[in-house]
DNA sequence: GTCTATACATCGATAGAC
DNA sequence: GTCTATCGATGTATAGAC
């Protein structure tokens, strides 16, 4: 612990502090608010128990968040800076495709390991909720992390990227509703990939459509 | 307008009758659910102002459901009546794969045109939540009938059946959730349908792999 | 079946004292 | 910032008249 200097002006540095000790209030209320919206169910939070659990009375929440919906945005704002993180840590590949697996098999993983997160990022399971444009910042800046995988990997329209993105939702969305905690859709995503390039080749060589066989 | 017959036993016709008024109502009142929810989002939904609606009072909505729970119920099983009268009215294709490409058109466009109904059909976004075994059966019939489908088409085993589903639901969220009332991912049908039909015919005369390319 | 009336619980949000 | 008190809304459910 190092002493203040006590020759600095006296308003600046306490109101520091109180902005400190206030952002990090904050983030421990998001973090109880995930919590108990694993328990009961994202729409099914209520305010007076988050606000017992992190040692306050209801109204008084209102001076970290202005209001209910505030708080899901802060908690939309909070997931999308995991799913970042998360894509961060990827290991490096040899090749854009197994990176580009990579990133669905890990994306599917994040999915499923919280369902509750899933639902407020990928889905709008909130009425009246809309990410305000700081936290759809955020939003934008995985799409587009993915986008660039995507293109080094081959995929070049914005058909290409509209079909992909189709594939990797639909991927998430079967395993956390129909498999939560298994691998039933985790396991399709190398031939997913796959599927999705070569279709992609298949767009660049010729003109979509599939020839028919020969005399088979 | 036929004349009744007097003869009949007394009893037995106004008991019709009621069960007939008695569902007509339940159908109504679940049409006017559908509206409220269309304006307010499902979880929205006030019993007050839907039996305003229907011209009751709020308790008289407990002579024709139960509870909440059983409304969204009803109108699970009623949505799952339109999905299945939908793909009824398909027509007749020549080759399985342009009916499969039909059936995932007509999917994508059901669920875009409400997306109320798309959510209570294939999300779950009310909490608590669960449909009856009555109602699920719906579901269920039109699980085996895609199913029929698209191993006419070719489909196979457990996998292709699954990676079909993630495609066809992703799409559809897709479309629903970034473009409504376009068809940015319908566009999209007949090219993710070939896309996964040759990868099923990939999957069944090779391991599964991708060769690489030889020296391009 | 439908009504009035009422009760009890919950919720988000606000006013105003300290 | 935090509190107490309160408001208006909700859903659930019941009693009892007609």
């Amino acid at each position: 612990m190092s002493d203040r200097d006590w020759n600095q002006p006296v308003e600046a540095a306490p109101t520091d502090r109180r902005r400190e000790r206030h952002v990090a209030k904050q983030s421990r209320i998001v973090g109880e608010a995930w919590k108990l919206a694993r328990r009961d169910g994202l729409a099914a939070l209520s305010l007076r128990e988050l606000a017992a659990q992190v040692d306050l009375r209801q109204p008084s929440l209102y001076a970290y968040f202005d209001s209910k919906l505030a708080l899901y945005d802060a908690m939309f704002a909070d997931g999308n800076h995991q799913l970042l993180a998360m894509a961060a840590a990827l290991p490096e590949r040899d090749t854009p495709s197994e990176a580009l697996i990579d990133l669905v098999r890990a994306l599917i993983t994040f999915s499923t390991k919280d369902p509750v997160r899933y639902q407020l990022l990928f889905q709008r399971p909130v009425p009246g909720f809309e990410p305000s444009p700081e936290s759809y910042a955020l939003a934008l800046a995985f799409y587009e992390l993915a986008s660039d995988r995507l293109k080094a990997a081959g995929a070049k329209t914005a058909d290409d990227l509209d079909l992909f993105t189709a594939i990797v939702s639909g991927l998430s969305h079967q395993q956390v509703a129909n498999d939560p905690g298994g691998d039933r859709w985790v396991r399709l995503s190398r031939r997913a990939v796959e599927m999705y390039l070569a279709d992609v080749e298949r767009q660049s060589t010729t003109d979509g459509t599939i020839p028919r066989k020969a005399t088979s």
